[in-house]
DNA sequence: GTGGACAACTA
DNA sequence: TAGTTGTC
């Protein structure tokens, strides 16, 4: 099965005709048995081509895996039809002798995309390393990161006055490099940049926002400094990227011909994405989370780098080697499992990381189509009915909770059931998914056998890239643009799933267990008594639990909680043994709430754990006096939101009556500044009375002034008192109104917290 | 170039 | 009621 999914490398003798858009087209061709075996293994496919698109190609590696070697490779793409038949003619006329030749054609069908198709792969990673067969730590990496001086807030390249200071360099041989601004001017630092990554030749280069921070500002000196940047692999400058989006060209990225650019600020918004527990996205932040922060770390922030510059320069260099040594780390711990994935998948490396997991999956099972010479089916039409199975049994909180889960739920569901798309005529679906479920367990067991803690958070990457695959696979199913779509197959994995957890239930409840919580294919409960809170012994419980359930469908037990603050469906807070903390759900934890609520609720929650009331009355009363007398931090009692229209779309939605005022809006607007799409804008509300329309009462956090605080006191006071609401399911009425009230020298000794159970029947069938 | 449903909350 | 944030 591994050979579908590294299909690229194993393909024999396809020739494709493909059809990109209306007019053009590209035809494949392998030469035949020209190549010996362990050659054909990493580069099956030759394109042809008289604008020769393979002299980018990566000679090193190339050279390096195929020394002595005499063959070549060809790309074409062809603006007509006619261009086409005439080369195909062409080739045929004089290749024939030479190469096995078939033209098969997609011309005719409904295939928009054929991207999984190995050579476009190929083409894409023209003069780049395919990694085929590659270590992550063969790939030769540089990471860049730029200072700049600047008298403002924020630098400007565009500021003729502003300039770059400082270009660190590493790399991951133990490489540094400092290019000096106090012995250079920028020109000449620019041009030395360029000599270094001519020389050095690098298939990658990394940096922290790279993308839209140092690649664009070293665009636009050079630019001014009218230095030629070519630090492509054919000696061209970085390409910026734009795609049209509502009439607007929109920035999508900047490409280096060659050279892979890897931003490893996006890669740490996606592992956010899975794990959720960032609080900045900083290099800074995130690097102390992952513990890879340097030794004697300097910290400058943006803002003081001027003054380093003039009073304190070698510690801006040590700095600046610092922030690329990080960088380095940072992909080291992000950026392989991308790797690995580029070695199975027709895309090239940056399109992995920027693909959605949809596409990915359907690179695969296509491929193997294209590969059996079968045809491929169209989207279907509909939607999907159903979802997980959520509820509720108790609110209050609770004490020694254990927490099980059914592993990989749906996909386990997928294999056990043989539930894949009716259109998957050739079975490719469910021996894609047993394979990779096979290597997710082999990177789950390195991670288990990893010695060193890097080592161990790699595997962990690799085997949550994994994962992210794998449960993709029941998204695919139901996704409205998926050639091999199929909702009934998707309600089909939903309601098999609504019925496991329910037995679990079940099981537990007949057994005396008490379920809080369940969610789709996890369940918090109180084991039976007889069980009481000996780990070993619960983990026997769940043991007699699991089976109940259907072969090939895992429960695992996660361990007994201390504590467990059951509020609401996919809201509640856990304390663990060491005393942490983990609070779940927009109620009780959100972005969009202001930082004071943010902070005042999982105070609360972390008191109400703790059985700590009196905190929580003198919490509230503090915080209470401390906006009443405007003594707070006006950042605590700001919002931020995010721009997500345009500015012009949403005032035309609000003309059109379609859409509601916000404040955020309004103030993007009236500020007059250029704001864009996905900015942030910090507000807080003004005005007198807790009931102000809030998109005419409110203004941005930087023209709020201190000395003349306007800040709606009222508002917030009203607003304390709505998320203190969220407490009173808690608490006896009386004892709620003692708590949160302003009174001194109350006692809370014999304060009880409430637990509720949730009547409910559930539908078992 | 593009996974999904379900839940709580805000304006 | 639509839009946002969150869980799984």
């Amino acid at each position: 099965m591994d050979e579908l999914i590294y299909g690229h490398n194993q393909e024999k003798n396809i020739v494709a005709v493909q059809q990109f858009d209306e007019s053009t087209v590209r035809i494949y061709i392998r030469e035949k048995d020209t190549v010996r075996e362990e050659i054909r293994k990493f580069y099956p496919f030759f394109f042809l081509s008289d604008k020769s698109y393979i002299e980018g190609f990566n000679k090193k590696f190339w050279l390096k895996k195929l020394a002595g070697n005499n063959f070549y490779q060809y790309a074409c793409a062809f603006e007509d039809l006619t261009d086409m038949w005439n080369a195909i003619r062409y080739i045929l006329r004089n290749y024939s002798n030479k190469h096995m030749i078939k033209v098969e054609s997609y011309i005719d069908t409904d295939i928009i995309y054929l991207r999984p198709d190995p050579v476009h792969q190929f083409l894409l990673q023209t003069g780049i390393t395919l990694f085929k067969g590659m270590e992550f730590n063969d790939v030769y990496r540089i990471q860049l990161d730029i200072e700049t001086y600047s008298k403002h807030r924020f630098s400007n390249p565009e500021r003729i006055e502003d300039r770059i200071i400082l270009i660190s360099l590493t790399d991951n041989r133990g490489w540094e490099y400092i290019i000096d601004g106090r012995k250079k001017s920028e020109r000449q630092m620019l041009i030395e940049l360029v000599e270094i990554i001519r020389k050095k030749d690098p298939d990658i280069i990394e940096g922290h926002n790279i993308l839209n921070f140092d690649l664009p500002y070293l665009i636009k000196r050079a630019e001014l400094n009218e230095v030629d940047l070519s630090i492509g692999r054919d000696g061209s400058k970085p390409k910026i990227t734009t795609t049209t989006y509502d009439r607007e060209t929109v920035f999508t990225g900047i490409e280096i011909y060659g050279r892979h650019i890897i931003d490893t600020l996006i890669l740490v918004q996606l592992y956010d994405f899975v794990k959720r527990e960032f609080e900045s996205y900083s290099l800074k932040y995130v690097s102390k989370y992952f513990g890879i922060t340097s030794e004697d770390r300097i910290y400058i922030p943006g803002e003081k780098i001027a003054w380093y510059w003039d009073n304190d320069p070698d510690s801006l260099v040590k700095y600046a080697l610092q922030d690329a040594h990080e960088t380095r780390k940072l992909s080291e711990l992000l950026t392989p499992p991308y790797f690995y994935l580029t070695q199975m998948l027709p895309f090239s490396f940056w399109q992995v990381i920027k693909s959605g997991s949809s596409s990915k999956i359907e690179s695969l099972l296509v491929r193997a189509y294209l590969k059996r010479r079968h045809s491929i089916p169209k989207p279907d039409t509909g939607f999907q009915t159903t979802g997980g199975y959520t509820d509720i049994f108790y609110t209050g909180v609770f004490e020694n909770v254990a927490h099980a889960d059914i592993e990989s739920l749906y996909p386990s569901i997928m294999i056990k059931f043989k539930i894949a798309p009716q259109k998957d005529e050739l079975g490719i679906f469910l021996q894609m998914l047993e394979s990779l479920t096979k290597m997710r367990l082999e990177a789950k067991h390195k991670m288990k056998n990893a010695t060193t803690p890097e080592e161990k958070s790699k595997y962990d990457a690799v085997q949550s890239a994994f994962k992210i695959l794998i449960n993709s696979f029941y998204g695919y199913l139901g996704y409205s643009r998926a050639i091999f779509n199929d909702y009934e197959s998707a309600d089909k994995v939903t309601t098999t799933g609504q019925k496991i957890l329910k037995k679990l239930i079940l099981e537990i409840t007949n057994r005396g267990g008490k379920v809080i919580e369940a969610d789709t294919d996890g369940i918090y409960f109180i084991p039976p008594e007889e069980f009481s809170t000996d780990e070993e012994k619960v983990k026997e419980f769940v043991k007699d639990i699991a089976s109940t359930l259907p072969e090939g469908i895992n429960l695992a037990f996660n361990g007994i909680y201390k504590k467990m603050l059951s509020y609401k469906k996919k809201n509640y807070a856990l304390l663990d043994k060491n005393g942490n903390i983990e609070i779940k759900g927009a109620s009780l934890i959100s972005r969009g709430m202001e930082p004071f609520a943010r902070k005042y609720i999982s105070e609360c929650v972390k008191f109400l754990l703790n059985n700590e009331i009196e905190k929580i009355h003198e919490l509230y009363k503090s915080l209470f006096k401390s906006i009443a007398e405007r003594k707070i931090d006006i950042y605590e009692l700001a919002k931020t939101e995010t721009l997500r229209e345009r500015l012009d779309r949403y005032q035309e939605l609000v003309r059109l009556g379609k859409r509601n005022r916000s404040a955020a809006y309004e103030l993007a607007i009236a500020s007059g500044r250029n704001y864009r799409q996905g900015d942030k804008i910090t507000y807080y509300i003004t005005g007198s009375s807790p009931d102000v329309r809030s998109f005419e009462n409110c203004k941005l956090v930087d023209d709020w002034n201190p000395l003349r605080r306007d800040e709606n006191v009222q508002y917030y006071l009203f607003k304390l008192n709505d998320y203190t609401r969220r407490f009173e399911v808690f608490f006896k009425p009386e004892d709620f109104k003692k708590i949160f009230s302003l009174k001194d020298g109350l006692n809370f000794d014999d304060v009880q917290i409430v637990t509720r159970k949730i009547s409910r029947e559930i539908d078992f069938d």
